[in-house]
DNA sequence: TGTATAGTTTATATCGTTAGAAATACTATA
DNA sequence: TATAGTATTTCTAACGATATAAACTATACA
């Protein structure tokens, strides 16, 4: 009965290898190859020494042993923001697949800072971390310098690149390229892009752009700078005001491409504030095929970026790294570069593929 | 540089605090001394060891830091499922505001399964965690005495209530009491209850229905056990599941109370698949007012539960029985019972408050 | 009975830090 | 120039585990 609550420290002492040795008569040694089942232990010892640490409610006494093997068990993983359903998906993904393997996961959200995803990189802390699997929103090839650092490190997404250390990334540009080829294929001629971010090279926001403009040009489509509706944040809030701005400029598309479910979320939405149909009107396509796809009106067609796919790959690769090993056949020196392929989720966001040109 | 990727150990030496000693031709204790802001160091000296700090590009080692303290910085948080919206957005805050304490936060997915709640409180891991953010689903009374840990403990929700160990948790029973209410003042005199969980005595599924009956016995309005739709899962998917059995058994509401506002959304989308209106021919309202609820079409009026407040005083309760200080003033052996307050947020899936009783 | 062989146990150093006490250096005052 | 008093630095012992190598035990065989 933890009558304990006495001031000072709120646990009350553990026993250690020390007092289960003193108890099991026998030396600190033995019970610490009794607890890493070292094999040439008589089976008397080992029953006397369980029995001791049963008694005693021994459990190994985790910092000592990360001392001196050198590792914790733990890894990082540095995201923008944990409330965004992709990327709580990704973490509980990632979590789960570090969990098979032994590892345990520290989820640090850098809340779209640039500072935040510095000190995710080189924050003090690091010693207590045996790697980091990083999505970078803010930092760009620019900084590429920065992430040269002497730790395993798993990159994630195609916003910076380097041959010197792995990445994971999903089908930015097929992706986007596949919706707008799909749109097109069920007779959308004017296709609005919402939530592009101008200027930008890298990243899913430009990568995305490219798909987008490469599925016009393969259709024989022009590119209409009228059609893209820019946003730097990705919520459905900004879905809502991006296509309220196309709409309320008079810019009235058979079809839009959301780079991704939030956005089109609020795509859908502002259409339907406007008092226009979809996908009779408008059809709309996102990007992420979130859990939330499904349950919107119309439930909404969207690319599937295959996020499992990349949580099992980077916990796999960072594992590799961290216990010396080569990841996926890689040559020594040579770094991971694997795209996850990414599929079409047909719903109801968008028309049947059949070519007649219904409505407008 | 870095071109390591030999084969062993994936990070190279790190430099000690007897490297740093040595380059600046002082003790160990000295480095330890600048390292901790120690008073009494000599600017002189202090300077010395700074530059042959940053000159080794020394950092301390946490695990021996640890080891020697006694301590990690590191809470565990256990969760149902990081997936989930409402405990994204829980955990997104509770590791915020450990961030400000000084902490960080070990995400701990149990997965809807007894074993994983179990382990979770008596993993073998707890050496390496200062304390735990426990928040129950499976568990419930019976289990009262697994909960009587040796570490600091703070219990999230109303499901597992005893006076050894400290809780926060939001107004379950009155929250869904002003749900109900409210849609009595909008005119609602058939309210259905959807997600309820049939046997449940305690957690969040009872509470909210005990509220929403006092709700309507206040009204002077009878209980009809045929507009109560249960459902163990609280996914859209099953909102809409429910609430089609529902309208499929020709039992059509003129409001409904579902008990969480995933659950709202499937309902909203069941409605309106069956050719209803939302808020004209049924009103809906939600609970836990997530980002979500306000972009749904009608945007969804909810129950707020104050998760901030939550993830605030959990943190800081915690956090007071980690340095063994007695939190919000509790006497000595006493512990925190606190519920957060709710509110009501109104948009668009109620009809207005007037006492006009439109349609039907 | 002696000796090699394999199985089992132990003594002790070590991981990198912090902390208490002891030692030393400095400053001001008499 | 002592001398007390304070400021600064160092010495050394922990924290609790793992690992090397040495020291025992048995067993088997000659």
């Amino acid at each position: 009965m933890s009558s304990a609550t006495s001031a000072g420290s709120a646990r009350g002492v553990m026993p250690t290898m020390k007092d289960v040795a003193k108890a099991a008569g026998v030396s600190v040694k033995t019970v610490s190859n009794v607890v890493n089942d070292y094999e040439f232990v008589s089976s008397s010892t080992r029953e006397k020494v369980n029995k001791a640490i049963n008694e005693l409610g021994y459990q190994v006494n985790v910092p000592a042993r990360n001392l001196r093997l050198g590792y914790t068990g733990i890894i990082s993983l540095a995201i923008p923001d944990l409330a965004m359903p992709y990327f709580a998906q990704l973490s509980s993904l990632v979590i789960e697949e570090s969990k098979k393997l032994g590892m345990r996961v520290l989820v640090e959200p850098t809340l779209y800072s640039r500072e935040g995803e510095l000190e995710a990189l080189h924050g003090s802390q690091h010693s207590m971390i045996d790697g980091l699997i990083y999505s970078p929103l803010e930092l760009g090839m620019d900084d590429v310098e920065q992430l040269e650092v002497d730790y395993p490190l798993v990159v994630l997404g195609e916003r910076i690149f380097s041959d010197r250390f792995d990445h994971v990334a999903t089908e930015n540009v097929e992706g986007a390229k596949h919706a707008t080829a799909y749109l097109i294929s069920t007779g959308c001629r004017r296709i609005a892009v919402i939530g592009t971010h101008p200027g930008e090279k890298l990243g899913s926001a430009a990568l995305r752009l490219d798909g987008y403009r490469q599925g016009l040009e393969e259709a024989g489509l022009d590119f209409d700078p009228k059609l893209v509706a820019p946003s730097r944040m990705w919520h459905r809030i900004d879905g809502v005001n991006a296509m309220n701005s196309l709409l309320d400029a008079g810019v009235v598309p058979d079809g839009v491409v959301a780079l991704n479910d939030m956005l089109a979320a609020g795509v859908l939405h502002s259409i339907q504030m406007h008092g226009m149909s979809v996908p009779d009107d408008i059809s709309v396509i996102g990007f992420d095929n979130s859990e939330d796809s499904q349950y919107l009106s119309p439930s909404l067609t969207s690319i599937s970026p295959g996020l499992k796919a990349v949580a099992r790959l980077s916990v796999r690769v960072l594992k590799d790294r961290i216990n010396g090993d080569r990841p996926l056949n890689t040559a020594p020196g040579e770094h991971v570069f694997r795209k996850v392929s990414s599929s079409l989720v047909v719903r109801k966001s968008t028309r049947s593929v059949q070519g007649d040109e219904q409505s407008i």
